[in-house]
DNA sequence: GTTGACAATCTAGCACCGTTAGAGCTAAAT
DNA sequence: ATTTAGCTCTAACGGTGCTAGATTGTCAAC
């Protein structure tokens, strides 16, 4: 098989589930690809644009075979749907939300999402420019969720995580930080995202200029 | 001046601005402060508790010194500054919001900022169960948004940076995204930071249970 | 005053990193 | 047959996080 900058980003992505993003080396990515270090880059000009195709492969993965909401379907519900995937893409693999945060990705599938979105969003009644306003907000939602969830999941801390340590919180000086510790600490469960995405699509709605009956 | 872990951060945190993230060394610091390299590590474990120290700082410098709302002032408002200070006290960095994204951050004003939330709220009118999950999405919203900002922003890309090219777009494939496209590359105003902060404050308020008359 | 203990720093160096220079190989084009 | 282009190689450079172990300074106990 031919090495090509795809199958390259393609193989750091499945490397990181088991090193970690501080952990990938060009060293080690060459030698899963049977090739010395420095052939890595007559195809990739730097590590930096390799961890940009890497997110872009993330983001792609998301976003591909996104179709049109259905009859049935509001557009809370899709935007949803499209906020899930691309959580989902990123918990794929470790530290994936670092990666693809702020990396500098573009592609087929993508512009083609974006305008999905702006399309869906306007035909519900938006603007273009709430529509190209809204959606980023709920992106930086995810991308802020997720990242999060993974530093306290993932395993970047030798010793024992911080994040997991039971903090001991002052009872009488914190009352209520104390009495909410428990939804605090349950805090990577699925359902604290819902709450979360369910937040903004409803502010979405209620910031919308009322302009369509 | 006696070498402290809360003098190293502070130190790195001011180093920050001048080589950012990737450009932070150990014995850069070390030569910052007149020191031999492994003295660092006789006060620090290693360069990832470095980095939770300078995310401490930062947090601490966006919750210190915030004060109950004022007489006037209704939660929407007060917990926007809060927002605001997070992101400001992210951007007085380079790749700061990478650096306090999702790193383990405690201290003294932390607690008392978190237990400062907890009461506004209620007193609004919410169950601590709600605060302690909604506030959450306002810190993910603002930590997303700040990173992609800073990566847009930053210097980290030796030639021109992606980001700023004037990406063209297939207007007849993509003409929703064409037509927005000047929203799009505005993008780093503020403005864009208060239309989504706005959203997320409007989804709380829609979301909550009405419990209270 | 000497001794010891301990905190803080030092020198030296290990294993590894991203990356470059430049030589070598292979297969198609002339 | 020779050139060209595409791709991979070996060798190495400067730099990285970090450790081991010797060395200093300080100050209390004897």
């Amino acid at each position: 098989m031919p090495i090509t900058p795809d199958l390259i980003a393609r193989t750091g992505l499945r490397l990181l589930n088991e090193v970690g993003l501080d952990g990938l080396t060009m060293r080690m990515l060459a030698k899963e690809l049977d090739v010395q270090a420095p052939t890595l880059y007559w195809h990739v000009k730097n590590k930096h644009e390799l961890l940009d195709l890497m997110a872009g492969l993330i983001v792609a993965e998301a976003s591909d075979g996104v179709e049109a909401p259905g009859r049935n379907e509001t557009w809370q519900q899709w935007i949803a749907g499209l906020a899930r995937r691309m959580r989902d893409a990123m918990l794929r693999y470790r530290d994936g939300a670092r990666v693809a945060a702020g990396s500098y990705s573009t592609g087929p599938s993508i512009g083609r999402t974006f305008e999905l979105v702006l399309r869906t969003l306007t035909d519900a009644g938006f603007s273009t420019t709430e529509a190209a306003r809204a959606f980023p907000a709920v992106l930086h939602y995810v991308v802020g969720f997720t990242i999060e969830q993974q530093a306290r999941t993932g395993e970047n801390y030798e010793g024992p995580n911080p994040y997991a340590q039971k903090m001991t919180i002052d009872e009488t000086r914190y009352p209520l930080t104390a009495s909410v510790t428990k939804e605090l600490y349950a805090l990577d469960s699925d359902d604290n995202f819902e709450y979360g995405l369910h937040i903004v699509l409803a502010g979405i709605e209620a910031v919308r200029q009322k302009a369509v009956p």
